[in-house]
DNA sequence: GTGAAAGCGCTAACAC
DNA sequence: GTGTTAGCGCTTTCAC
């Protein structure tokens, strides 16, 4: 109780600065197993009594376990990477998306008394590299190319366990978490018709036959119905400004673009205002994920809003699922999307 | 060089998955010992030769060290926690300002081969607890109120080193790295003065004779001459934008507003366009930070920047050079701020 | 230059 | 219910 008499007073001049099992059990006059049991709370193989009175003295003497050491004896760590892509040795720009996510993942992590090992990604060998270095229980992937995600795998040792969020690469180690792509480019494009837009514009990053961006571009181009111009672009602002101050020029006919980001979508705002353009007057413009951003800007963004918390805590929850329970690997989740009507769009001119 | 033979074939079945020391050891005919100092650096201690063939026997059995079991036997684990304030074990929020510096910390780290352990802190007490429970080489708090962190050290070991980033708490363990606010306050006084503005208002968090919020209000105040109202806010968009709304019925004669962040500024003009108010015509508002959504929002907003890279590269050198030369708690390292005029601001009414 | 012994703090698998 | 034995994979210390 007294918060002073947190040194250990004497006993017979055992290490002096940490406070080890094995002092707990000299004092407690038991074995280390005991204490050790009683931490790990197998109540089952304790009697009450014993329970209390080492409870007492853990607290009374400061303990805290040592996560190396259990980590070694017991090869689990109770840890878990959240691994994030790092274009290179020298930058870690984590994106608005990502950084929303690792919050949740922290907290849901914490909640399950798992740590968290956050570390960025420039080598495919670093994550079983990482992995393998800390005994980690598991991993999250954070937005990595599904091409990379097949790299990573193939070079892991197979036994951890691995989460990737917003990933469509499915391989025997990985299983992912993702939002429902397909029907946000789906209800993206139904908005856009509803307001009579036939001539529009799909903007995200390169996609080839798979990924992210490439589900989004299949929802969105088969609920349009007709044809629709790409325009390739790095999922930033400055990209986006690029673009939407070239977009008249380079689409005159366009009356909507719809940007696989929203902090892309916020780029071609801007662009677009600077040539001259009203939004949504003469272009709507809409995004994709409905970051607090989008509340922020005039006009407020339109947007495709997935429910970042819910794929934070299902994402947590399926690799615990795996980890603890040594569950099946589950199939892919896929998160409810919805359309958030704000001011960027309106009926086509 | 067969990669296929990476099962250690027969000794005495020992381990099969993991690769260990002791595997390079028998394989490159030498004791565990040499191949330790192989994979330290510790290039003084073994011939040439032996090196090499050691370091091909470790790429050819892809060994990669347990730092589980360094940490328990070096007692030093390379390994810092990167600390935020959580409110509750429910929640984690990290601010736009800390998501922003996480990467670069993390980047800086990682430059140096050293891992990041990412926690939010409800209890005082989880502090010390992550430290010793990782045997964590450092710790870098971030953003808590300087009350707070008396009470970390308080109960903090001692041992291991601690810096605070944006903090003013000074003592014996905790060094602290900060931005210049008392100048970030006198630079955004004379801004609004010289372009005529007299009676401004000052919002931001509570404060109370310390803390980085004091820290400016005393630059602020002092360069403004005169007085100012005070209104507290939480750094949050929606108190900006409930300070907005009520600004002109609580300050009628308020013709500027200065906000100790950017995302509270931003709110407070999206209050005050709500009520018809015109920024910067009729009302000035300015923020604090620099984060890149001062360029997306209209009108872009002027704020004091301050240069968050170097913020956390400064914090990281501290911190290492405590930890590796075992140098001199360093003095507290301020950091410079300059003015960042937008569309925000402007002449008084 | 290299090696042997001891142990970091903990837990698994059994015995009692 | 509780204790004993044997490591987990590495580094330290000191001997050769």
């Amino acid at each position: 109780m007294l918060s002073t008499e947190r040194q250990p007073s004497g006993e017979g001049g055992n290490a002096s600065v940490r406070v080890t099992l094995k002092d707990i059990a000299q004092r407690a006059g038991v074995s280390m197993m005991t204490v050790s049991n009683v931490i790990n709370g197998n109540s089952a193989r304790v009697s009450p009594a014993t329970i209390e009175r080492i409870q007492r003295i853990v607290v009374e003497l400061g303990y805290v376990p040592s996560h190396s050491a259990r980590s070694l004896a017991a090869k689990s760590s109770r840890m878990v990477g959240v691994l994030v892509p790092a274009a290179d040795e020298e930058s870690l720009t984590i994106s608005p998306h990502n950084v929303a996510i690792i919050g949740q993942l922290e907290r849901e992590l914490r909640k399950r008394a798992y740590d968290v090992l956050l570390r960025g990604i420039a080598r495919p060998g670093e994550v079983a590299e990482a992995l393998r270095a800390w005994n980690l229980d598991g991993a999250l992937l954070l937005g990595f190319l599904d091409e990379e995600i097949a790299t990573f795998t193939a070079s892991s040792a197979g036994r951890t366990r691995i989460v990737a969020v917003d990933s469509y690469a499915d391989n025997p180690v990985t299983r992912g978490v993702r939002t429902d792509d397909v029907t946000g480019g789906r209800l993206a494009a139904e908005h856009l018709r509803a307001l009579g837009h036939v001539d529009v514009v799909f903007a995200g990053p390169r996609f080839a036959g798979q990924g992210v961006v490439w589900q989004r571009f299949q929802g969105f181009k088969e609920a349009l119905g007709g044809d629709c111009a790409v325009e390739a672009a790095n999922t930033t602002y400055d990209d986006g400004v690029a673009l939407g101050r070239r977009l008249r020029a380079d689409h005159p006919s366009a009356t909507a673009v719809f940007a696989t980001a929203d902090i892309l979508a916020i780029g071609v705002v801007a662009g677009l205002q600077e040539t001259g353009a009203r939004v949504p007057d003469d272009v709507s413009v809409m995004g994709f994920d409905d970051l607090d951003l989008c509340r922020y800007v005039r006009p407020t963004l339109t947007t495709i809003a997935q429910d970042l918390p819910a794929k934070a805590a299902t994402a947590v929850a399926m690799l615990i699922g795996e980890i603890e329970r040594d569950e099946e690997p589950p199939a892919p989740a896929t998160l409810d999307v919805h359309l958030v009507e704000r001011g960027s769009t309106g009926p086509a001119r």
